[in-house]
DNA sequence: ATCTAGGGTGAATGCGCTTTCACGAGCCTC
DNA sequence: GAGGCTCGTGAAAGCGCATTCACCCTAGAT
């Protein structure tokens, strides 16, 4: 910059103007000023400004990566499929939070989380944006805590850990209950089994909820518990879990669900091919159910109704909530509901 | 820092060491700074940091974004398919690129790019991180000629622009050839109609080289052009020009192609959806295929044979090349070539 | 008891920019 | 023709950290 201070013969802090705010600067000058950046190869440094401007024009966003980021050829070699399911939620975030920046003029900085020392990613992420986003559990709540004091932090998708920062969810508990609900008048089904996993997201468990309401006001019997819990949430475990339940009545006199209700797609497209290899047929003999609107539930066969989740707009609205966090750093903390929609294909016997 | 250096009864140096080389301060020494920032919510600033030591510790990509922002509703409303699917190529490299990045202990600053003043984004992202790759054609070549100069540049899937920056493709070339001679020689084909589009990428030309090589190679008649131009490479436009072709040879009496090769996956997807509402069977009738290998093409009816890209490779060889050449400013310029290959399935006949 | 090493710490400098504040030159007003 | 204006510019003071360099203190060697 002093270079090319000098060489256009104006002080440094008109080549400031030029760049900060060109219309202040006398059309002759800018124009030196310029081409001398341009004869220099002079990029302004991010750092240097934002350290005097005391911002910086970019916002963050931590999520956790399932996969071993070492296993990568491993990974991408072998099964796509499960990766790309997986890719498709923290991708479609970041693609909503990119556009929604860029709309405020932001630049996005992402990092899936690691733990680490007093220097881990978040730390690093923190002091170089002006607010960021959280996806829930991917970062320790105590490193929350002091780095909300610092910066605006949006929650995303997970339970109010930290009661003073804003927060999104999805309604998990009203879409996985509309769709019982329709499940149970619009087709008449009573026996439903509804499958959650091991280690339960705080989303899967809002779902089961949901399901349980659905039930009560149905006048069924309510179920204190997943009837069926699967491993992890992935196709191949949504697959044994369907199996696990056909098998539990067929041994036994139980009678078979009428209704499978899966925490996700992907375990429901699991328990769907599950189904076409045991020649059990989906609507007819069984309906199946997932929740999240991953691309692939519309592809498969039959078609899967479930909940689509609005997550681009997670990520557009979690930018829009920090961006006014900035502009209004006073305002109470904003908690957000986005609205699901339930999608009626084929598996439950809808058209 | 000044603060926590003061409540800690240190130095800010010894804070500063605290974070930075945590080994080289006495482990008592440590606890009380680090106590100290805890309760006062220090959050070291990253802006300081770049400047003090000169490095940033981000990596960062600029990428061409086809939809218009302010759209955004719209976009997400509607067409969610296109849409997915050409989120797929930039949401696969910044996967790629972030997992690289993290396993060498960067962040990834993400940009898609926007034309503007000397305030433009891509300036933004230039002074704010170590390094960068670009998708071709995102940012203008004056702008990256400057860039360059100051710090390293990785140009991915196009033209060498510029000649001394280092830059990765994949071989579309190579690619169409290989999947153009697997139609000819082993499935017998003669009558080949390649569809390429209006405003054509680089690969894409790259890639109706590699079939008129193949013509040439099999002493079929080389065509000079592609047999039709799309409008865009959308679905949409797939099938328009499926239509096209089919309606030109049942007027006329020019012998219908035996096999149709799009530039990418989205055309042939969309063509064979018109080829279904026109009863004309794939592969019975025409053979179809496509380039790139996005997720849908395994997904229709009949599977897609394409040109499997390995596109989030290209994301972690950025990285490499990046972290390379900050290791070794000075080294000759790395051109990278990354292999792609022909997946056989339905569309062409094959199993 | 003196000397030497070396680990642990503080003082001071500068990284490259933004941002007052002050200043001069031209313009208008009365 | 003097006072007030605005516009364009320069001087200078930080922004929060990393990094010498010098210093002190303790331990082991002599």
């Amino acid at each position: 910059m002093y270079d090319v201070a000098e060489r256009s013969g104006v002080s440094i802090a008109t080549v400031s103007r030029v760049y900060r705010n060109p219309d202040s600067v006398r059309a002759q000058t800018r124009e030196k000023v310029m081409e001398a950046a341009r004869e220099l190869g002079y990029v302004p440094s991010g750092s240097a400004r934002g350290l005097a401007s005391r911002t910086t024009g970019v916002l963050g966003l931590c999520f956790p990566d399932y996969a071993d980021p070492d296993a990568e050829s491993a990974a991408a070699a072998s099964d796509a499929d499960d990766d790309q399911a997986v890719m498709l939620y923290s991708d479609q975030i970041i693609r909503g939070m990119e556009r929604a920046a860029r709309r405020h003029g932001y630049a996005l900085l992402i990092a899936a989380s690691l733990d680490g020392g007093p220097e881990s990613l978040v730390a690093k992420v923190a002091g170089r944006v002006d607010g960021f986003a959280v996806l829930a559990r991917t970062v320790p709540t105590a490193d929350l805590e002091v780095i909300s004091r610092r910066l605006p932090v949006v929650m995303l998708a997970g339970p109010r850990e930290i009661d003073h920062l804003d927060h999104i969810v999805v309604a998990n508990t009203e879409g996985e209950r509309e769709l019982t609900r329709h499940l149970i008048e619009d087709h008449g089904l009573r026996r439903l089994a509804f499958v959650g996993a091991e280690e339960e997201s705080p989303d899967a468990q809002a779902r089961f909820r949901g399901f349980q309401e659905a039930c009560r006001d149905a006048g069924l019997p309510v179920p204190s518990r997943p009837e069926v819990r699967a491993g992890m949430m992935t196709q191949a475990e949504g697959a044994l879990a369907a199996d696990a339940l056909l098998d539990r009545s067929e041994g036994t006199g139980v009678e078979r669900p009428e209704a499978m209700l899966f925490a996700n797609d992907q375990m429901a497209v699991g328990a769907l091919q599950a189904l076409e290899r045991r020649g059990v047929r989906v609507p007819e003999d069984i309906a199946v159910t997932g929740f999240d609107g991953i691309p692939l539930s519309r592809l498969v066969r039959p078609p899967l109704t479930t909940v689509r989740q609005p997550i681009r707009q997670l990520g557009e609205q979690a930018v829009e909530l920090l961006v006014e966090r900035l502009a209004d750093p006073g305002r109470a903390p904003v908690s957000l509901e986005l609205p699901v929609s339930v999608t009626r294909r084929a598996s439950c016997g809808c058209g």
